[in-house]
DNA sequence: TTAAGTACGATCATATAAGTCGGAGTTAGG
DNA sequence: CCTAACTCCGACTTATATGATCGTACTTAA
């Protein structure tokens, strides 16, 4: 329940990968070093022409950029900060929502029961939260492991329903 | 992404049904009627027989109770506040985690990127926060329909990694 | 010019989820 | 004590999503 999928897995993994080699300690001068698919496949035992898909899936998202031929590969295309694990998710597998029928716009989207769903406002909110929480995280909290975050989620005593 | 399975979604109407009826403001009274599976699924437009498996599935955790025979069917097994929604994800789908080597217990889960893996550590925090948030959040929190619940999810700033 | 890389679509395999079916066990009411 | 209305249980089928592979075309540094 609530398995992030290979592909997502993979993604995470090359990203954390990336902004490691080209913004870690190890680099102190952040000199942009272009990784290829096979460095990171090999490094983490992925199924390289899989993860070639999933940074493809990447670069069409603006989250990386490709470098053609020899010598080529991928770059973050911008600060680990600023790529939320929500975007991460969101380009890999789509818009993320806890049941099919909570994006806000498709109002109509497939589902038979809508006017006999009972759970579908409180779901929302649940939702939300995970959304917002994926949202305040990114690739640069996931760097140098084993890294302490602290995340907290709540709520609030004495809400009135 | 995220999404819920339709059992768990279907779990969750019952649930919320069977607490409407039984707690709701139409019975001031508190009389615990039974209500059948039938009822339910013509209610909600579910598969009579998948319902009943989700339904029995409950029964089997002890979130509600069966009664055999005619005039048969189902009740809560206790109040609507003391069933969290973690608790129901958990009966119908087995453990909730973000992915399958996240679960304390099982530390040789089947992952053999398990040492090469970069972002288990941070992930565990992500899925401690949900865990979380679906703890706190009960049936008696989708009384009412539709509701107002209001939940909040957030890193706090300035937490060193 | 060539080898090392990305880009991309088609395809296959497998796992999980969704839904169905048949039969067995209970029990209220006639 | 019989029957109809229920729950119970497991095996089965089907549908869909995921994971993984293959072939080929495009790009470019050396």
């Amino acid at each position: 329940m609530l398995k992030l999928s290979k592909k997502a897995d993979y993604a995470l993994m090359a990203l954390q990968y990336m902004a490691t080699v080209q913004y870690g300690e190890m680099n102190a001068f952040n000199i942009h070093r272009v990784v290829n698919t096979k460095e990171i496949a090999e490094e983490h035992l992925i199924p390289l022409e899989l993860l070639a898909k999933v940074l493809q899936t990447l670069a069409k998202h603006e989250m990386i950029e490709s470098q053609n031929g020899p010598k080529g590969g991928y770059v973050l295309a911008r600060e680990p900060g600023a790529i939320s694990i929500a975007q991460v998710l969101e380009a890999i597998e789509g818009p993320l929502g806890i049941a099919d029928c909570y994006h806000e716009k498709d109002d109509h989207a497939a589902c038979d029961q809508m006017e006999h769903c009972n759970i579908r406002t409180p779901l929302l909110k649940v939702q939300e939260s995970i959304v917002q929480l994926l949202s305040s995280m990114s690739i640069e909290d996931m760097m140098a492991e084993p890294p302490l975050i602290i995340v907290e989620s709540r709520k609030p005593e004495g809400v009135q329903l």
